[in-house]
DNA sequence: CAATATGGACAGTAGAACTATCCGATAGTT
DNA sequence: AACTATCGGATAGTTCTACTGTCCATATTG
């Protein structure tokens, strides 16, 4: 376990906190206090630290997560549970109607089945920005809806790319988490180029300053 | 201070919460013990609301951002300041250097500061996409590099479209905060979609299972 | 004038994610 | 065989965050 802990840089401590937490599968015992782990906790022991640390799941969530990789559920299956792990559960109820509406209509032509968790997060965004006082400005919604559409085909080919079905799922639930995370940091970079591009830099280049 | 939580939601202890925490400005006293508050402040403590609930911000990094809009910042620092409190501020010091360069080579030709926090978690989600033993398969990354320049564009038109500098800081702010949310909400839409396309729906409908 | 409401200060709470301590058993050293 | 160090497991803290509840002096209202 000190072994695991020094390659993975994680506190046995906390090693042992998720093993107690279902999210670390037992080592294989050798005797009544002695246990083996091997390559495949490693990776899980990363795997969990990247849910976590990268994608901001609670523990809870990652187990789920977790259970669902490790499960026999077919693929579509797996999409769904990826995605309400990673999406705030939120009451159909308190979405106001008339926003899920304008989603449908952005979303038109799209085959979404009505309680995916996505199209109704989405409504809450709008419903939100709607009532910060913002309005939707040369097609923000829908250029936003054809990005995430050219983003979900690059996902499915991932995918697609992997062989068996256990690691499909695992890369379902990677790319769903990872991808969230990896597209906003790419959208920053993306935000300050197309900025820079704009406004031509002043000549005093100037660190912008720091958050506080 | 009761009229302003009934026409929110937010409970009044929460308000004075959030008054203590400097979130709300204070409202116009009428009395030593009275004060009046108004339109903004119902649209201020909406948008917070959504700045934790939607965006998931903590207290403290919302009065960061809060800080930003209400400050006399050059736009483009805004940017900078929304962008550094959306982003886990990470030490550049645990990223893997070769990660950081196969983003640089992803974004070449993009005109992106070293420290733009957008880059280094994107460089951080590559690091533990390859520690958890994925690939990159065809060409997953850079699709969503130029997916990410679409957004990035559409962005910088929607804060264009508004007039004076504080519209221009507060939709800075609320773009980069909710536009996270609502990208991922469009793409787990998307991802049904596709999905949908791609494999034919069984006859049986079937309710994808829920976690747990 | 009495009942209720108000705003402010401050203490308390619940949950999440660890972290520290203890313990009995065993592995390695001498 | 004796001794020390380490192991895994159980349990009890600890720290942080976002609220929530209570109290109180003052106002407003019927």
């Amino acid at each position: 376990m000190a072994e695991l802990s020094s390659a993975s840089g994680v506190p046995v401590a906390t090693i042992k906190f998720y093993l107690r937490e279902r999210l670390l599968p037992a080592g294989e015992r050798t005797g009544p206090n002695q246990a083996r782990y091997g390559e495949e906790h490693l990776r899980r022991l990363r795997l969990i630290r990247g849910l976590l640390e990268v994608g901001g799941l609670s523990v809870a969530t990652a187990r789920g997560v977790l259970d669902a990789v490790d499960s026999e559920l077919p693929l579509t299956q797996s999409f769904g549970v990826a995605q309400r792990a990673v999406s705030a559960t939120m009451d159909p109820a308190d979405i106001d109607p008339q926003a899920l509406a304008r989603i449908d209509r952005l979303l038109a032509g799209w085959r979404v089945s009505g309680d995916n968790p996505g199209r109704l997060a989405a409504a809450y965004v709008l419903q939100t920005f709607d009532s910060v006082g913002q309005r939707d400005e040369r097609d923000w919604f829908s250029r936003y809806a054809a990005a995430a559409l050219l983003v979900a085909e690059a996902d499915l080919d991932q995918v697609e790319a992997r062989g068996s079905r256990e690691d499909m799922a695992e890369t379902v639930v990677i790319g769903t988490v990872l991808g969230d995370a990896l597209f906003s940091g790419l959208r920053r970079a993306a935000q300050e180029h197309v900025s820079s591009l704009r406004y031509p830099v002043s000549p005093e280049p100037g660190r912008i300053p720091t958050l506080e």
